[in-house]
DNA sequence: TTTTCACGAAACCAAAAGGTTTCATTTTAT
DNA sequence: ATAAAATGAAACCTTTTGGTTTCGTGAAAA
């Protein structure tokens, strides 16, 4: 079972719990009123993402509070990163390019 | 069939075939021969990746060359970004604890 | 002390993902 | 003109995903 940050934000309805809780914690069942689909859907989604580190529980009483690890998010970040430069180079050299057409078409 | 680019880069195959093509354009069966998998398979993979508009195709006699388009992934890093408020003023607010802790105990 | 609430887990299902082998097609080489 | 190279596409298969309904359990409220 690959559980790897970039695979649970792949989904969208993981996405969604991921921005619903990023202001505060919450509850399974507050997280599940929000959608279409059943408590059981949300709470395997959200073990997805409690699996790859993106969520942390802590009960209190008979609730469980899921609240958002975004910091595990720099992993994708970094990823992306790592290319940045490959497509400002790009870009670069695009911009350098119509630079040179202006200052002749002058 | 969902093509986002969310999607495209959650497997670790077509990643990795990112990162081939991140230097320079390459045609299917260069970028296969460095898989185990077969020829069919990556240019599945492929398609995927040019269904979501990271990788652009342009003929040359018989040869595909496929271009990486890195700056499609400017999508997935704003979409992190978005969140570094999140986990930054979490830090923060840590830092602030520790700060004030410390000043205490002197 | 019974209900009720908030889960967690199991059994099951359809569709999608990722892979294979096989065959057709278009360009080059020979 | 043929053979070989580089694909594209089809048919098929297995595993994973995302969903469902049903049932069990521990804490809290009545």
């Amino acid at each position: 079972m690959r559980r790897d940050v970039f695979q649970a934000i792949a989904d969208p309805t993981r996405r969604e719990i991921l921005n619903m809780l990023a202001p505060r914690p919450m509850n399974v069942n507050s997280v599940a009123e929000q959608f279409d689909v059943s408590r059981t859907a949300i709470y395997k989604h959200m073990k997805i993402l409690i699996e790859c580190g993106l969520v942390a529980v802590h009960r209190k009483g008979r609730e469980r509070y899921c609240e958002a690890k975004l910091e595990k998010l720099n992993e994708v970040s970094e990823w992306v990163e790592q290319y940045r430069i490959f497509w400002t180079a790009k870009l670069d050299s695009l911009e350098h390019y119509l630079n040179k057409k202006q200052s002749k078409n002058q």
